[in-house]
DNA sequence: ACTATCATCTTTACACTGTCAAGATGCTGA
DNA sequence: TCAGCATCTTGACAGTGTAAAGATGATAGT
């Protein structure tokens, strides 16, 4: 696949254009015609490139998934030990779709619901990233000497998965507002047992 | 709103209509067309009841959410005391998901993904519900008469609903094979500390 | 009983979408 | 030079959401 013709690289321009209308105006206003016209390019170019829209969706999700796994290795790599990188790793999990609730809804959905977790006062009311959590949370292991089961250690590891997924979903589609602090004693709470 | 004129009940037909469509073909296929013609109904007569697509699929996901809120209800109430009324809502909080996965893609969005947890085998690799759950937790502390300060209390709810959520919607998108087993385990063990 | 009102539904129209078929364009290798 | 091929354009089509204008018939006030 020759990256140099008429118009340089289209694939991965549409890809950007597309990324940029999901940032711009939410996943309903990505079309392939909005983002040929972006490339400057005809509404059927894009067929040379991607045999259908959803090749392109399919596209710029390996893209939002390789700047996720950039930011969650930054977050493993930056930590002194395992054990914070486990929970560094669920901040990082969270605040980067935080940051781009779009790109949450345009992963893995879209539903805002309003909830309170504050008790205090009367309100109504082939996954590299995965992959990623399983190496370190198997360097925790071997770092603290754990002797667990594997059913344990299966266990664990999908808690610490839904926990970290299911607070990003929360975060970007409920009006309860996350913060590192409650991430970490989330995180860190799930490991000391 | 009157309930009866030309067709009967319009709104609840499309309505119904709707959840159809996403069960049999998915979200994709759903449009107001054709749901307006299972209804025997010309194409601008869902006009008269709903402003919009989008109205129509809130609608959808109002009527989503009381099913599932039946179930959940369902699962407290069979319960003999508010702590495995906690594990009983979040084997049902998975399970009424996992059923129809299309139902979870519709409501929270879609992203299939490959996963393994199994570490034995060489891989590559406004809410009613939050109430409910929310109440629970209360009674739950009553009963073990826990003294728990407010932010502990915050934090473990949220780490409840995160890990429900987070976990229903990795068995709905991924190749993770869930079970009550499973479940009961990881909910019974987000309570024993 | 007559009529005005109004929610409900139909018809028509339009812009926009994904996709396909046919053709143009220009690089690349024989 | 020329054939082959990836790339891109043009034109067409069915399906979509939505707006405007009109038909229909229940209901309420007189």
């Amino acid at each position: 696949m020759s990256d140099n013709y008429h118009h340089g690289n289209l694939r991965k321009a549409l890809i950007d254009a597309g990324i940029r209308i999901i940032n711009e105006s939410g996943e309903a206003n990505l079309s392939l015609r909005k983002a040929a016209a972006i490339c400057k390019v005809s509404h059927s170019a894009p067929y040379a490139h991607f045999k259908d829209k959803n090749e392109l969706i399919e596209a710029i999700k390996a893209t939002v998934t390789e700047q996720f796994m950039e930011e969650l290795s930054a977050a493993v790599n930056a930590s002194s030990d395992a054990e914070s990188a486990l929970v560094n790793m669920g901040r990082h999990y969270v605040a980067f779709f935080v940051r781009r609730p779009d790109y949450f809804r345009f992963m893995f959905g879209s539903l805002n619901i309003t909830a309170h977790i504050r008790l205090d006062k009367n309100y109504e009311n082939d996954y590299p990233p995965f992959t990623l959590l399983k190496e370190t949370y198997l360097e925790y292991l071997a770092e603290k000497h754990l002797d667990k089961s594997v059913e344990e250690k299966e266990t664990e590891l999908l808690r610490l998965w839904a926990s970290a997924h299911g607070l990003a979903s929360i975060a970007c589609m409920s009006g309860v507002e996350t913060s590192f602090e409650w991430e970490d004693r989330i995180f860190s709470d799930l490991l000391l047992r």
